[in-house]
DNA sequence: TATAAAAGTGAGTAATCACTCGCTTTTATG
DNA sequence: CATAAAAGCGAGTGATTACTCACTTTTATA
């Protein structure tokens, strides 16, 4: 009857329960660097705790002094990820991107987002990296992830858009669509910069690609 | 001095030599068949090799008297996919789309495109998650499938795309954005479909969502 | 400065890991 | 039908795994 944590009792918990790393001590900081870096490099999976404790300068033990177990380590690592960018960003800056600007153009709003975001995937490659590996094998932080990022996002842009419609500044389609378009470009954007097309990409600047990608977006390519 | 074994020499090795199952004994086919379950379920690294020999109802000893190596298992289970999937579909079938009909309006084409693709991702769910887990780990792999089924894929619609520029039916635009653009929008209603949205995305069916796609592609969400 | 709590240590542990090897059984071949 | 090769087996291997614990050192507090 004893039902696993969920993910509100396991990794949500571990935000409200966040140290910053101010009131860490030294080694702490270590072992949780040397983690990110190993981890985005092999996978959780592959790193092991002595490998850990080696990069970080620490001995073995010191690791369980602060991590009850592995898997806390990689939520300890994962959960600010999840928090301080997905909700307070989303909720703040995107908030303020939409109430602030909701009467500019659409175009200018999802530029500022797609630069927004895109400027915040820069700054947290492996951070992301790892949430992304790990959001394949563990549920709680897919669910953690599409609960937090996903549906507040969602709710939000759908809103913005769903006003424009009736502004008359956007053709009346489904929101869904239209929500699903914005965000597949984003992502496809991240993708063919930072693995699939490295070179072609760099040919062009990020604020050249966001230009074209929202030029694309409001009139389509068709002639 | 000694390079470690390059894609080619090791996942492209595989494909020359891919038996097809037929010529597999009952149990080898077994131990595929359970790493392919395990390996979905649970990543590569979390799956042992006595889980996969359980799950295959078969001794330890009778996997390495397949394959040398449990990556040997991995590559064994990866390398179909990429070839029988990748190059033929995407040099036979893509081909054909382009080829055949390249008279065609655009939007029918990337729709047909769009249809194509979708089927394949949904009749194969396991494998290709398999392969997109795995391409975080190891470099081979994801080379290989950029190498296999990107580049090629990149080339053939770049092409189409610049053909349809010239006929005057699209717009001059880069013909890397709109690929871009293309290719993104695919991602994104296998990513909705799959894994983000479910619920909503049952909403419409395939086909809707690919007439909303292509749509929005051509003519834009702006008024 | 005395004292307790917190942080740090590293040898030790049972379990599990991928893989081997000597053996038996099944299959193919002439 | 004889014989060899291929397939299958499972106990056994040393290495590695996450984690513990008795102990020492550092830090905070009164």
């Amino acid at each position: 009857m004893n039902k696993p944590p969920s993910f509100e009792e396991g990794l949500l918990q571990y935000v409200e329960e966040l140290k910053d790393e101010s009131e860490m001590t030294e080694k702490q900081r270590n072992i949780l660097r040397a983690s990110v870096k190993l981890f985005a490099e092999k996978g959780f999976h592959a790193s092991s705790t002595a490998e850990i404790a080696k990069e970080a300068g620490v001995a073995e033990g010191t690791i369980f002094r602060h991590y009850k177990s592995k898997k806390d380590i990689l939520l300890a690592v994962v959960a600010p990820v999840l928090v301080k960018f997905a909700a307070p960003f989303i909720l703040k800056d995107l908030r303020e991107i939409f109430r602030e600007q909701a009467q500019k153009p659409f175009g200018e709003i999802v530029a500022e987002l797609y630069r927004n975001r895109l400027n915040l995937v820069g700054a947290n490659e492996k951070h992301i990296r790892i949430l992304l590996q790990e959001a394949f094998f563990h549920p709680e932080i897919r669910e953690a992830l599409i609960a937090t990022v996903f549906e507040d996002a969602k709710a939000m842009v759908q809103k913005l858009i769903e006003a424009k419609i009736d502004a008359g500044e956007l053709r009346p389609l489904p929101s869904q669509a239209v929500f699903r378009v914005v965000l597949s470009s984003l992502i496809g954007m991240v993708l063919f910069r930072q693995v699939l097309d490295k070179e072609d990409y760099a040919y062009y600047s990020d604020e050249e690609q966001i230009a074209l990608t929202v030029d694309i977006l409001l009139n389509g390519i068709g002639k």
